[in-house]
DNA sequence: TGTTAGTTAGTGAATATTAACTAATTTTGA
DNA sequence: TCAAAATTAGTTAATATTCACTAACTAACA
């Protein structure tokens, strides 16, 4: 569990993060923006690395959480899809920072900690989306000519561009009316025809 | 036009992102890189900042190139599709240091003129595919039941994500024949069916 | 002789983290 | 029950290291 003031301090880094980047999460900035001294910090994370791994963690949670929503569900591949990427897109929507943390790879890739987090990460959702759909492919709702690997690359490649997209062009326009528009675009695709 | 030298800066570089990150990029790592003392890098470049808009810009002169060849050519949007992104999956396949540099807009966040090139960069490569895309629709090859700026976006995502992909997973397995495989199921996907 | 491309030595600023201390609160035990 | 002991959460001051970058000098060379 995380005391009030753990909580206060991811919050804190996220924002930062999404404001200037990786390379603005300081421990100083951190400090002041909570307004505490640097050292305070260290009482309640031990490094950095920490409040990161911390952050990820986080998120994965929210994401298996999620993810097992889906598991014993009846509805269609597409719905599935629909309601899970609308969800995730609402929660990006409120709290755009936390697009910068999840969507930056890159960033983390100096830390082998931090790298293997956030492939983890990637591969549990992966694993999500491969299982709708191939279940949706069995019940005969998704189209069977492209495999359901290539399908749910298709499908996680798209929003996550889409996300990015708006992250970086500062959160201009509508991620939820956009999004929600590319997901039923997304919805046709996988779709079978006839 | 560039110096030896400077050729040679800008390859060491991004051999460093790629390895360790865009916080590896360190004037002293480069410089060790080389075999040069640190200062003999400014004798090149002005800054570090300036390294990394030379990397840019020279990435941006490969994709200006690559979509003037499209503009011109009279294959169908899909056959156009393939060419393009087949050669774009060959170069990160050869240069895999690239991909960390090109599809790292995070690492920029923090200094507005990367920023900039960066976003500006993304700009012209979505022009050009929905320019192909838009052509194919009229000319009653692509599907028109989704827009194109859509099946645009559907179809960089998901390019994106894959050479990511292989980029975050240590360049584990065939970038060239599961990039291949990726591109054919986005040309039917994209094509008109009947 | 002036330019180019390098050197060594150093700058100040920023970094994550630690040391030593303190006030306030909580736990413990006679 | 209540004072002593321990813990918690903060402080200021300082640490070693790393950072991009500069000053001053030099050897090679056109």
């Amino acid at each position: 569990m995380q005391t009030e003031r753990q909580t206060q301090i991811i919050e804190a880094s996220i924002e930062i993060i999404s404001q200037k980047g990786i390379q603005g999460l300081t421990i100083k900035n951190l400090s002041k923006k909570i307004g505490i001294s640097e050292p305070a910090i260290y009482r309640h994370f031990d490094s950095k690395t920490e409040i990161l791994v911390t952050i990820l963690n986080n998120f994965k949670e929210m994401a298996t959480f999620l993810g097992g929503l889906m598991k014993d569900n009846n509805s269609s591949a597409a719905e599935k899809i629909e309601f899970m990427f609308s969800r995730i897109i609402a929660v990006f929507s409120e709290t755009p920072s936390l697009i910068s943390v999840i969507f930056s790879e890159e960033i983390f890739k100096n830390e082998d900690i931090l790298k293997k987090k956030i492939v983890e990460i990637m591969d549990m959702n992966e694993e999500i989306i491969e299982q709708i759909i191939q279940k949706g492919q069995n019940n005969g709702d998704v189209r069977t000519d492209i495999n359901y690997k290539n399908l749910a690359l298709i499908v996680m490649g798209t929003l996550r561009f889409r996300v990015k997209r708006w992250d970086l062009k500062d959160y201009h326009g509508d991620l939820i009316k956009e999004g929600n528009d590319l997901i039923n675009s997304l919805k046709i695709i996988i779709s079978k025809t006839e």
